[in-house]
DNA sequence: CAATAAAATTATCACACGATAAATAACTGG
DNA sequence: CCAGTTATTTATCGTGTGATAATTTTATTG
């Protein structure tokens, strides 16, 4: 629908550069891939694929044996950059309460993934192979709410051990999928505010305070 | 992946069977194309659709002048019939506590959309235009999570009339888009446990009771 | 039972796709 | 500046697709 029918300039068709390292032409490759697959999802034409990157189709293959491989580096130029190491040093950062350290994280966080590109992707490659979805479920559930429960349990004092069942983990999955549930809608929605994205997180958070107070004052 | 090339009985390929009402013939046409765009996306083609409804080709241009018409048919078949009139009562029954109330619709909600079918359609359907998902986000919004709001505050002796904020919809979103995603994570990893089902769903709104009770209290 | 309306099939078109082979042009080392 | 390497293009193949026209078959009815 946006794709158009490449014209550079209006007059002179030729396109004057070639001759890129093998290293810079696959990169510029898998950045068309990505905006592309992004916009049509994986049924995008490689012919599309190489005017995006302005090189002819059959180039393509010589970087990527078919058009599957350069799904995979797809994958891996999107979803394997989504993980910033910081990250973890805030999260468990126990001179700030939880609440803060999971917020200023949240906030980031969303803000990398909360784009066009990552959440239709993700929604693409979901649908097409579940083993993008577990990778995915292991990351958030061991970098990301296993640490919140953790975390939790010790700012209220109770110490259960390492261990976090599947029932605890619940509900942090809620919240979790209720904010990437946000995100879907804001951005098909087209709205995408990031003060308002920023309220929604803390009632998120919010809500997993009070609720896991509650349940370990009733454990008790 | 699962689509074959039809081989009804290894001797006689014929299919015996023709000459239908034209009502019978484009339900069929549609039951097959759901069953198709429901694997496949709906990128999956009019022939295996034809193969699927055991007709020709086409056939399916008869009752269809072209694809993007058969893919709305799809969305009228699966989007249209989803939601159950009984459940407006089921919600607005004030003999019984909200949370009961909520319960019980939120079972019977989540087995009629927790399927492959429903699920899948969706996510392809929002992804390749944002018309499916607007419709979508104003039937939750206006059949499921106002009421609650409304529901709620009543049961709470707070009356602030008719109309609801879109803050307060903010934790009935989150609760509601945790348990869609929840529902996508137990499709795509293959479980699908009615019990687990019911016991997220209790966690989803003792959260929110929770919650709102908390906040109502803090506003007085 | 022949006549007729229309349901269904056969045959086919034009085009877009993924992929391959051969030809060309740009950079590099001597 | 020439020769060799290789990045890049041109040309092309086979296949699958959405769609149309012409033909055949089925059921109905006078």
């Amino acid at each position: 629908m946006s794709i158009q029918k490449q014209r550079k300039t209006p007059e002179k068709e030729a396109a004057p550069r070639r001759r890129l390292s093998p290293e810079a032409r696959r990169d510029e490759i898998v950045d068309a891939a990505v905006t592309l697959f992004a916009e049509t999802g994986f049924d995008g034409s490689t012919r599309d694929v190489a005017r995006g990157a302005g090189i002819t189709q059959p180039l393509l293959y010589r970087y990527f044996p078919n058009k599957e491989s350069l799904i995979e580096a797809v994958y891996a130029r999107v979803f394997l950059k989504s993980w910033d190491p910081a990250w973890d040093e805030t999260l468990a950062d126990r001179s700030l309460p939880v609440q803060e350290r999971f917020q200023t994280f949240y906030e980031a966080y969303t803000d990398a993934i909360f784009q066009p590109v990552w959440l239709r992707l993700w929604h693409f490659a979901s649908l097409r192979d579940a083993e993008v979805y577990g990778w995915y479920k292991e990351v958030v559930q061991e970098q990301i709410l296993k640490p919140l429960v953790r975390e939790r349990r010790a700012e209220l004092g109770v110490n259960q051990g390492f261990q976090v069942s599947a029932a605890e983990l619940e509900a942090p999955w809620l919240l979790h999928g209720g904010l990437l549930n946000y995100g879907l809608r804001m951005q098909v929605t087209g709205r995408a505010d990031a003060n308002a994205r920023a309220g929604v997180i803390r009632q998120a958070l919010d809500m997993y305070m009070l609720f896991s107070q509650n349940k370990l004052s009733l454990d008790k």
